[in-house]
DNA sequence: CTGAAAGCGCTAACAT
DNA sequence: ATGTTAGCGCTTTCAG
């Protein structure tokens, strides 16, 4: 490597990192007044201070993480463990959870698990091994893993309500989000309402299903199952289950679809066949990500500030830390409806 | 909590957990010898190593990563800086990257800096603090920020060739991506391809932009300036670009953005005026992000394998980390075209 | 093949 | 306000 490389502070001859106890010696001090200066004790007299301040700029000193976490036990690292970084709404969290863990002196150690077992894997190595003082988790009820959460180290549910009372969490209204979708394409006129829904052992699956059957309810209509498919989440899961619910013959003229990625494959087999959105048939989608507005319609969606729910997380995660006793806390965020060009008012035609 | 909790194994009346004293008093043997067989040292006694191995299970006995960092002086931890979460390529790279680090046996903390002095305090923080053994860095050349990165511990750039021969990497071809991407629209009989870059200061953009004048240069054509305009990657900044070079009076039959969000905003826009695409204009993109399949129409676009930058980056790491002398690599990886209907031949029209 | 001693770099708990 | 003494839980080194 060349260029200009910022010249190297060290007085010592040997070329490793200088400890603490160097610090002190150069300064004239015991170690333990250094330790004090670089944890910001109060009481310590000036010049000492200065002396020790000094020393460590001489020196180019810096305290090493894993001798502080090897005497005091914490090693200011959480740990997020998520199916996938590459969902838009899993990466959203947690980039909000980053930033604001590091904001108060913590990293992220993050991490897939695609599966309940490589879940238990990932949990024990993170946990038993004391690498990590709090752990953040999306998804634990997609299968069996949530049987595997520790319960050594507090734990925040993030994007999805827990379903004891025992587990903290920050997660959207699902069951508000299915409502809102659905009254909205009910306000349009529309009485024959498709429901593409995500995998339905999940819980925000289940919530958002029952905000639909509330609005249903609300406006007098019965609950029809021929009116579900369920996909998993994928644009192209989306085109599978609209075309099914067309070869089984059922009638909509609307689709609330659980997220944006299926109501995009659902428009895209739509038009494919010929039928025109919002004319034929109306679309809500769920999520609002970034390119929602951008599709040919713009997707109707409903939205929700995603980052704050990391933030929120890990807020709770430390609290959690520092007052295990704390009660509980089961955080709701409320999301609200997008409206765009994908739904209008119904139209007898087909 | 409630619910039936496995039987803490635990022998001792302490609450606090095992260490491996603890383990080598319960065998009866000394604790360096517990530390050989959790080491996976050969040659140990098959008694001795089963009456530790016992001892280990009845105790749940799980070595401290932090205790061991602190005397053989590796974290296993590598960690990973990237300007945001929530691109897809950042994340598909990270994704690939910490599944192939953890199956090494490290683990990655991700980290995000917007701009340059948060890249710097960062890198300090993570460097200094001897938290991780190796750094993966994600556009170093957005700004000023490849002149924080750290010289004692090993770096490899991810997702951009570097700009020195001392720096490993782990980049797409880009230049080879533009020159698929023109060399497609000028096949299509196009000659003014009108280009969508990213910010000019970054590198894969003008190698993007080198890649079009190669292919235009093959093509016995000039190359004019008046045909570029340069976004920010977002859709909205692809809606401007061509809103700016329309209303600049630009004649183009076809364009190449550089990424698919820009193509997304581009197709957005020109639709909204009532232009037919591929009809009036051929769009081509980069990136062949999740939904390019699923927009109306379907996008054309360069598509690379992003885990893979990921995974190798660790494997450049890890290998500098155990042999720093080693030559240092700048793996390219060459993209490929995918063809979809946001593209056709060039019609005499307009 | 196994054990004893030393120390990684820091903080905590006393002393002064 | 500062110094001294002990570890934290492990690996390394050197003896046996």
């Amino acid at each position: 490597m060349t260029g200009n490389i910022n010249a190297q502070k060290q007085n010592n001859m040997t070329s490793k990192r200088p400890t603490i106890r160097d610090v002190a010696q150069f300064a004239g001090v015991s170690h333990q007044t250094v330790s004090r200066v670089i944890n910001q004790y109060e009481r310590i007299n000036p010049d000492t201070r200065k002396k020790v301040e000094d020393a460590i700029e001489a020196l180019g000193y810096h305290p090493s993480a894993i001798a502080r976490s090897m005497s005091s036990g914490g090693t200011r690292t959480f740990a997020c463990i998520s199916p996938n970084l590459t969902d838009f709404t899993f990466a959203s969290m947690i980039e909000g959870a980053e930033a604001y863990a590091r904001e108060q002196g913590y990293f992220l150690i993050s991490a897939t698990a695609p599966d309940a077992l490589s879940f238990k894997t990932l949990v024990e190595q993170l946990v038993q091994s004391r690498r990590t003082e709090g752990l953040l988790v999306i998804n634990p009820y997609a299968d069996k893993r949530y049987l595997y959460l520790p319960k050594d180290v507090p734990v925040v549910l993030m994007g999805a309500r827990p379903r004891t009372k025992g587990l903290a969490s920050v997660a959207l209204d699902d069951k508000q989000g299915g409502y809102l979708a659905t009254k909205h394409l009910l306000s349009l006129g529309h009485t024959q309402i498709a429901l593409i829904s995500g995998p339905l052992e999940e819980d925000c699956v289940q919530d958002r299903i029952n905000g639909y059957k509330k609005a249903l309810h609300e406006a007098g209509l019965a609950f029809d199952k021929e009116l579900i498919s369920s996909g998993d989440w994928s644009a192209t899961s989306g085109q599978s289950c609209i075309e099914n619910l067309i070869k089984q013959g059922t009638k909509f003229s609307a689709v609330f679809a659980q997220n944006d990625r299926m109501a995009t494959g659902a428009i895209h087999f739509l038009q494919k066949i010929g039928w025109h959105i919002p004319e034929d048939v109306s679309i809500v989608g769920f999520d609002d990500m970034p390119l929602s507005s951008y599709f040919n319609p713009s997707i109707t969606t409903i939205r929700q500030d995603i980052p704050i729910l990391g933030i929120n997380a890990v807020r709770l995660l430390i609290n959690k830390k520092e007052d295990p006793c704390e009660e509980i806390q089961q955080l709701l965020y409320t999301p609200e409806l997008v409206i765009r060009d994908s739904t209008s008012e119904y139209i007898q035609r087909r």
